[in-house]
DNA sequence: CGAGACCATCGCG
DNA sequence: CGCGATGGTCTCG
Protein backbone atom coordinates (compact mmCIF):
# COMPACT_ATOMS: atom_id res chain seq x y z
CA UNK A 1 0.00 0.00 0.00
CA UNK A 2 3.00 2.06 0.83
CA UNK A 3 3.22 4.67 -2.35
CA UNK A 4 5.54 7.11 -2.65
CA UNK A 5 4.33 10.74 -1.19
CA UNK A 6 6.30 12.46 -3.96
CA UNK A 7 4.88 13.93 -7.18
CA UNK A 8 6.85 12.54 -10.19
CA UNK A 9 8.62 15.40 -12.27
CA UNK A 10 6.69 14.32 -14.52
CA UNK A 11 3.35 14.78 -13.29
CA UNK A 12 4.21 17.89 -12.45
CA UNK A 13 4.92 19.20 -15.99
CA UNK A 14 2.16 17.54 -17.24
CA UNK A 15 0.26 19.76 -14.69
CA UNK A 16 2.15 22.83 -14.87
CA UNK A 17 1.65 22.45 -19.05
CA UNK A 18 -2.41 21.34 -19.36
CA UNK A 19 -3.56 23.77 -16.37
CA UNK A 20 -0.88 26.08 -14.70
CA UNK A 21 -3.02 29.18 -14.68
CA UNK A 22 -0.31 31.78 -14.45
CA UNK A 23 3.12 31.43 -14.82
CA UNK A 24 4.07 27.53 -16.24
CA UNK A 25 7.02 27.90 -14.61
CA UNK A 26 7.79 24.38 -12.60
CA UNK A 27 6.06 23.19 -9.34
CA UNK A 28 8.18 24.21 -6.51
CA UNK A 29 9.59 22.09 -3.54
CA UNK A 30 6.43 22.71 -1.66
CA UNK A 31 4.55 20.41 -4.40
CA UNK A 32 6.47 17.63 -2.59
CA UNK A 33 5.04 18.42 0.35
CA UNK A 34 1.51 17.73 0.43
CA UNK A 35 -0.46 16.01 1.80
CA UNK A 36 -1.72 19.03 3.61
CA UNK A 37 -4.22 17.73 6.19
CA UNK A 38 -3.17 18.72 10.26
CA UNK A 39 -4.52 16.00 12.61
CA UNK A 40 -5.03 19.33 15.26
CA UNK A 41 -6.36 21.60 13.24
CA UNK A 42 -9.80 20.96 12.96
CA UNK A 43 -12.18 21.03 9.31
CA UNK A 44 -13.26 24.12 8.95
CA UNK A 45 -14.46 25.28 5.71
CA UNK A 46 -16.79 28.25 7.20
CA UNK A 47 -16.70 31.11 4.37
CA UNK A 48 -19.61 32.98 6.12
CA UNK A 49 -18.74 33.99 9.80
CA UNK A 50 -18.79 38.12 10.05
CA UNK A 51 -16.18 39.20 12.33
CA UNK A 52 -16.51 42.79 13.55
CA UNK A 53 -14.66 45.13 11.63
CA UNK A 54 -13.14 48.48 12.71
CA UNK A 55 -14.08 51.00 9.78
CA UNK A 56 -13.16 53.98 11.41
CA UNK A 57 -10.35 55.70 12.52
CA UNK A 58 -11.16 55.93 15.90
CA UNK A 59 -12.29 52.15 15.95
CA UNK A 60 -9.31 51.12 14.61
CA UNK A 61 -7.10 53.13 17.02
CA UNK A 62 -8.04 51.33 20.17
CA UNK A 63 -8.68 48.09 18.23
CA UNK A 64 -6.53 45.36 19.83
CA UNK A 65 -5.63 41.94 17.41
CA UNK A 66 -6.96 39.41 19.59
CA UNK A 67 -4.31 36.81 17.15
CA UNK A 68 -1.37 38.77 18.71
CA UNK A 69 -2.53 41.15 21.25
CA UNK A 70 -1.67 44.53 19.50
CA UNK A 71 -2.50 47.40 18.01
CA UNK A 72 -2.50 47.09 13.85
CA UNK A 73 -0.74 49.39 12.04
CA UNK A 74 -1.89 51.37 9.27
CA UNK A 75 -0.34 49.41 6.70
CA UNK A 76 -1.62 46.42 7.99
CA UNK A 77 -5.66 47.77 7.72
CA UNK A 78 -4.21 49.00 4.26
CA UNK A 79 -3.64 45.07 3.16
CA UNK A 80 -6.71 44.32 5.12
CA UNK A 81 -9.16 46.47 3.29
CA UNK A 82 -7.34 45.21 0.20
CA UNK A 83 -8.33 41.69 1.08
CA UNK A 84 -11.45 42.80 1.77
CA UNK A 85 -12.13 43.38 -2.44
CA UNK A 86 -11.49 40.36 -3.53
CA UNK A 87 -15.31 39.11 -4.96
CA UNK A 88 -16.89 35.95 -3.73
CA UNK A 89 -15.87 32.85 -5.57
CA UNK A 90 -12.49 34.70 -6.97
CA UNK A 91 -8.46 34.76 -5.80
CA UNK A 92 -6.27 37.07 -6.12
CA UNK A 93 -2.18 36.97 -5.69
CA UNK A 94 0.29 38.44 -2.92
CA UNK A 95 2.06 39.71 -5.70
CA UNK A 96 -0.93 41.63 -7.09
CA UNK A 97 -1.85 42.54 -3.98
CA UNK A 98 1.76 43.97 -3.27
CA UNK A 99 1.66 45.91 -6.68
CA UNK A 100 -1.21 47.52 -5.49
CA UNK A 101 -0.06 49.11 -1.99
CA UNK A 102 3.60 49.47 -3.65
CA UNK A 103 5.07 46.36 -1.26
CA UNK A 104 5.95 43.41 -1.39
CA UNK A 105 4.79 39.94 -1.08
CA UNK A 106 6.15 38.83 1.54
CA UNK A 107 5.11 41.88 3.62
CA UNK A 108 1.71 41.02 2.36
CA UNK A 109 1.65 37.71 3.69
CA UNK A 110 3.14 39.08 6.79
CA UNK A 111 -0.51 40.67 7.20
CA UNK A 112 -2.24 37.57 5.99
CA UNK A 113 -1.12 35.34 8.67
CA UNK A 114 -2.10 37.91 11.34
CA UNK A 115 -5.22 38.13 10.03
CA UNK A 116 -8.02 38.34 12.62
CA UNK A 117 -11.11 39.21 10.67
CA UNK A 118 -11.20 35.31 8.93
CA UNK A 119 -13.19 34.79 7.04
CA UNK A 120 -15.12 37.75 6.46
CA UNK A 121 -14.97 40.82 6.13
CA UNK A 122 -10.92 39.83 5.22
CA UNK A 123 -11.35 36.71 3.18
CA UNK A 124 -7.64 36.08 3.46
CA UNK A 125 -7.92 32.01 2.00
CA UNK A 126 -8.41 34.00 -1.41
CA UNK A 127 -4.98 34.81 -1.93
CA UNK A 128 -2.88 32.60 -3.55
CA UNK A 129 0.73 32.36 -5.03
CA UNK A 130 1.36 33.99 -7.74
CA UNK A 131 1.56 30.60 -9.99
CA UNK A 132 -1.66 29.53 -8.74
CA UNK A 133 -0.30 26.79 -5.72
CA UNK A 134 -2.61 27.47 -2.76
CA UNK A 135 0.60 28.50 -0.73
CA UNK A 136 0.03 29.33 3.06
CA UNK A 137 -2.79 29.55 5.73
CA UNK A 138 -3.32 29.78 9.03
CA UNK A 139 0.49 30.92 9.41
CA UNK A 140 2.49 27.92 7.48
CA UNK A 141 3.11 26.99 4.28
CA UNK A 142 2.51 24.24 1.99
CA UNK A 143 2.45 20.77 3.91
CA UNK A 144 2.99 20.71 7.53
CA UNK A 145 0.61 24.02 6.66
CA UNK A 146 -3.48 23.68 6.53
CA UNK A 147 -4.49 24.25 3.51
CA UNK A 148 -7.16 22.21 3.78
CA UNK A 149 -9.30 24.58 5.34
CA UNK A 150 -8.29 27.03 2.76
CA UNK A 151 -9.03 24.83 -0.22
CA UNK A 152 -12.08 23.68 1.42
CA UNK A 153 -13.05 27.27 1.97
CA UNK A 154 -11.95 28.47 -1.80
CA UNK A 155 -14.19 25.10 -3.17
CA UNK A 156 -16.98 26.33 -1.16
CA UNK A 157 -17.23 29.77 -3.27
CA UNK A 158 -16.89 27.73 -6.29
CA UNK A 159 -13.45 27.14 -6.86
CA UNK A 160 -11.77 24.48 -8.59
CA UNK A 161 -7.83 22.53 -7.74
CA UNK A 162 -5.89 20.03 -9.18
CA UNK A 163 -4.38 17.27 -6.76
CA UNK A 164 -1.67 19.34 -6.31
CA UNK A 165 -3.52 22.28 -4.76
CA UNK A 166 -2.90 24.39 -8.09
CA UNK A 167 -5.84 26.46 -8.91
CA UNK A 168 -7.72 25.67 -12.26
CA UNK A 169 -11.07 27.52 -11.93
CA UNK A 170 -12.38 30.23 -9.86
CA UNK A 171 -16.38 30.84 -9.80
CA UNK A 172 -16.66 31.84 -13.11
CA UNK A 173 -14.81 28.53 -14.87
CA UNK A 174 -12.07 30.32 -15.76
CA UNK A 175 -8.99 31.01 -13.31
CA UNK A 176 -7.89 34.80 -13.94
CA UNK A 177 -6.14 36.49 -10.80
CA UNK A 178 -8.57 39.49 -9.35
CA UNK A 179 -6.70 42.22 -9.78
CA UNK A 180 -8.82 45.31 -10.07
CA UNK A 181 -8.27 46.83 -6.21
CA UNK A 182 -9.59 49.90 -5.77
CA UNK A 183 -6.52 51.48 -4.01
CA UNK A 184 -8.69 55.38 -3.83
CA UNK A 185 -10.30 54.54 -1.00
CA UNK A 186 -7.28 53.12 1.24
C1' DC B 1 15.57 55.09 18.38
C1' DG B 2 18.14 51.58 15.92
C1' DA B 3 19.43 46.98 14.54
C1' DG B 4 18.13 42.37 13.72
C1' DA B 5 14.79 38.86 12.72
C1' DC B 6 11.18 37.21 10.11
C1' DC B 7 8.31 35.62 6.05
C1' DA B 8 1.33 32.29 3.98
C1' DT B 9 7.23 34.91 -1.99
C1' DC B 10 9.56 35.47 -6.33
C1' DG B 11 12.20 34.46 -10.19
C1' DC B 12 16.46 33.32 -11.86
C1' DG B 13 20.13 30.04 -12.72
C1' DC C 1 13.52 22.23 -10.18
C1' DG C 2 16.33 23.89 -6.41
C1' DC C 3 18.16 27.77 -4.22
C1' DG C 4 19.46 32.28 -3.07
C1' DA C 5 18.08 37.16 -3.34
C1' DT C 6 15.11 40.65 -1.96
C1' DG C 7 11.74 44.07 0.01
C1' DG C 8 9.13 45.55 3.64
C1' DT C 9 7.40 45.15 8.25
C1' DC C 10 7.49 43.87 12.95
C1' DT C 11 9.76 43.20 17.37
C1' DC C 12 12.72 43.72 20.89
C1' DG C 13 16.59 45.64 23.42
Amino acid sequence: MAKAKTIPAKSLQAIQESKAPVNKKAARSRVGKLPDARADVPFDDDVAELKIYPRTVEDRAVYINPKTNRKLTEFQFKVLDLCAQIPKGKVTTYKKMADAVNSSPRAIGGVMRINPFCPQPVPCHRVVASDGFLGGFNGQWGAGGNMRNKRAKLEKEGCKFNADGFIVADKSGDFNVFGDFDTSKL
